[in-house]
DNA sequence: CTTGGAATGTCAACAAAGCTGACATATTAT
DNA sequence: ATAATATGTCAGCTTTGTTGACATTCCAAG
């Protein structure tokens, strides 16, 4: 569909796809791959120091932004398997940060919410990394910032980008 | 320097600092979450099929954009241990994908290259992920690419945003 | 009311990929 | 000579992912 013969002919026929050639989209991947490590920087090194992992704070981030989300939701959003959520679930459960209560309508279901102790925890996890992303969009600027989130959103597979709308709606 | 208070104060005097409100960095904290997931999608499908893993993709991607580059070098950009690069370069090796050659002026350095065999298998390793990037510039379109890299860079470490810019060049 | 399927939890075993610490070997630099 | 550097390797541990099997609870369809 767009491989690299494909696309330096589009690129042939002008200097304005320069930005489609193999190199400009190598360099794409790479500042991915860089700005990635930045962006789990400064959680990772708060959470070296106590007994969780970069799996408990993807956990916490996710029920404190969709309060009182399903196992099944988060399952879908963190896409790992339940043995491996749950492990996760059950320590933060049992350290008093995570409140599992049985659903009203479908009791079958766990509605999870950060107790206030969860709430401080994820606060102290999210801000190194909320200050850096905001430094960043601060230095870049708002045209920058637009462009960031519109090519993101396109590398998205199609049902992670529906879920990534979905977070911060009505019921999920 | 950047916590959620003073951003709101700054966002109070207009909208034009909107975007850099708690709800929007949020957001793109997220996307950039989703799109990673999206980003190593396709070739982890491949690998998922051999007896390679991410780790193995990485070494290969960076050899192959830095050849003849040393054991010291990848160590730096991959910020990993020795000895965990060491056990993938090994099976590399091993496999014939990688050549380790001793250094011309200094002989404690390895010099690493990719093998013809190598060099395919970092063909169809990357193939589907630049082409995933390269829709999603299309897509997106050249401003956004723009600011997508501007941001991307902004997010690095500082030392991480050296050796970004170094790939490529002359003499690593 | 029974039954099938969905949602959840849990046990066990395992794999990938990171880590630390210790030690060996060459080679270079002082 | 000695110290420092670059690399390789062994052993053991941790986090976080995976399968597979099985139990429980409950909704919904018949």
């Amino acid at each position: 569909m767009s491989d690299g013969n494909v696309v330096m002919e589009e690129a042939r026929t002008g200097d304005s796809l320069h930005y489609l050639s193999d190199e400009q989209v190598q360099q794409g991947i790479e500042a991915m791959f860089f700005a990635y490590r930045g962006f789990t920087h400064d959680p990772d090194r708060i959470l070296a120091t106590m007994a969780y992992g970069r799996a408990h704070h993807r956990a916490i981030h996710f029920i404190a932004r969709s309060p009182s989300t399903t196992v099944n939701n988060l399952l879908g959003i963190l896409g790992v398997t339940k043995q491996s959520l749950n492990r996760v679930l059950r320590t933060l459960v049992q350290d008093g940060l995570v409140e599992s209560r049985v659903g009203e309508n479908d009791k079958r279901e766990r509605h999870l919410r950060l107790t206030d102790a969860g709430a401080r925890l994820e606060r102290q996890l999210s801000d190194a990394q909320r200050a850096r992303v905001r430094d960043a969009y601060r230095n870049a600027g708002p045209d920058a910032v637009s462009g960031f989130r519109t090519v993101l959103e396109a590398m998205m597979e199609p049902d992670l980008r529906r879920k990534y709308h979905a977070i911060g709606e009505q019921d999920p």
